[in-house]
DNA sequence: TCTGGGGTCCTAGGACCC
DNA sequence: TCTGGGGTCCTAGGACCC
């Protein structure tokens, strides 16, 4: 029982000489901006996604910190911001609003986020035996072969200096013996952090936080906790964890052991994706010829990106979200891997036939179940080695079409 | 004010097979 | 006619993360 945890490979010597930096930049896509737009800097920068310059539609991406003190936040509706912290230019023109007491909002600008990432993942995979990359702004570095625990803090602010000085963002840094454990010390003092906790010192480090600071903790689990009275990292470390399976299932055990700063788990490089999906949210609509048109578009936009991928599918689904917020996803197997994009969306639209005459404000189409051909594969080992792909002219020819597949039951 | 978009992992019941 | 156990796959939903 006690193995479960442990991947292959990692046996319990290893997990203990392990030393794991967690590296997350601070506010990574106002950085950006502020990198190409100097007069940001200092000020309050909001980006918004599904935003447009002058909307109010779209959601939070980024606040900055100058920007969080008014009381935005990520996720917040566009609308919600722009109570708290109007626009630059329109407390300019209006005598009532604080010119002061104002932001910059930013569309998001992905291309440049990534073409910044790739530097800052140079550096970090350079001071790295093994890299992770987690998303565009956050990594794990396995380091154990490139410093000990007396040089850690000089290595991890070497790093953090390198990238500072060669990029022009910082980064947060926390150091520990496991990948868990780094990914709270990373984020204790933000921004510009650097945390460093010795393995001696690991209980005593989570003991004190809220367990909505464990990584794994969201709001429901961390309300069910409360209500438990199980307020802290501690008090989840002395918990029975027999009585948190029951109730949590395995991830019960899970958040008990990473709140005791157990964690054997290696830094492996991230592999292949297991899915991928667009999705696009819209005005609350019940003309299923919209909704449908909007599933179509989808449909080929991420089999498209499947081709380009080099990956084969054996299953498509939507999700389709009715008001207030439920979610509803359907998908359906097929007989084989293929890559078939007209395929995606006669069966995304044939799933969706399920919700003619519902009112619907959001839809996506996802494949999963993926395969990836071979010379494909060897392209992505080449890929870990340098640029970050993603703009590559030309996508790889399919390796498989989808002729052997019994297509029967979709007609 | 109608909460964006892209992911991962887990659970649970039913079908189906041996 | 009713009884087991074990295993995998499929589908739907939920929690969480950035």
């Amino acid at each position: 029982m006690a193995g479960d945890a442990r991947l292959p490979g990692a046996s319990a010597e290893e997990a203990a000489d392990r030393i794991v930096i967690h590296a997350d930049a601070d506010c990574f896509y106002a950085a950006c901006e502020r990198l190409r737009e100097p007069a940001l800097r200092g000020e309050p920068v909001v980006v918004g996604m599904g935003y447009e310059a002058g909307d109010t539609r779209g959601a939070v991406a980024t606040a900055s910190y100058e920007a969080r003190v008014y009381g935005v936040e990520s996720a917040q509706p566009i609308t919600d911001a722009l109570d708290r912290l109007p626009r630059k230019g329109e407390a300019a023109r209006d005598p009532d609003l604080s010119v002061e007491e104002a932001g910059f909002y930013r569309p998001v600008d992905m291309e440049y986020y990534k073409s910044v990432s790739e530097k800052v993942h140079g550096h970090l995979r350079e001071a790295a035996d093994v890299f992770r990359e987690v998303s565009i702004d956050e990594a794990y570095l396995d380091v154990s072969g490139r410093t000990d625990w007396e040089g850690a803090e000089t290595f991890a602010r070497g790093l953090k200096r390198r990238i500072a000085a060669d990029v022009g963002v910082t980064v947060s840094v926390g150091v520990a013996p496991n990948m868990s454990t780094a990914k709270v010390a990373s984020d204790a003092e933000k921004p510009d952090g650097c945390v460093v906790v010795r393995p001696a010192e690991v209980r005593e480090f989570l003991a004190p936080l809220p367990v909505a600071e464990l990584h794994g903790v969201g709001p429901v689990t961390a309300r069910s906790l409360r209500d438990r009275g199980i307020e802290t990292a501690g008090d989840l470390a002395s918990a029975d964890e027999t009585e948190l399976a029951n109730e949590f299932g395995e991830r019960g055990r899970d958040l008990h052991r990473r709140a005791r700063g157990e964690d054997d788990r290696a830094v492996t490089p991230r592999g292949q994706p297991k899915s991928l999906s667009r999705e696009s949210a819209f005005e609350t609509t019940d003309d299923h010829g919209v909704v449908a048109e909007r599933v179509g578009a989808l449909a080929r936009a991420v089999a498209e990106r499947a081709q380009a991928k080099g990956a084969l599918y054996r299953t498509i689904g939507i999700k389709v979200v009715t008001p207030p917020f439920s979610v509803n996803t359907r998908d359906r197997s097929l007989s084989g891997p293929v890559d078939d994009p007209a395929l995606v969306e006669r069966v995304a639209e044939d799933l969706l036939s399920e919700f003619d005459g519902e009112r619907v404000r959001k839809v996506g189409v996802r494949v999963s179940k993926l395969e990836f051909s071979d010379d494909e594969q060897a392209n992505l080992g080449a890929w870990g080695e340098g640029d970050s792909g993603g703009t590559s002219a030309e996508p790889p020819p399919p390796a498989t079409r989808s002729g052997q597949v019994s297509l029967s039951e979709f007609e």
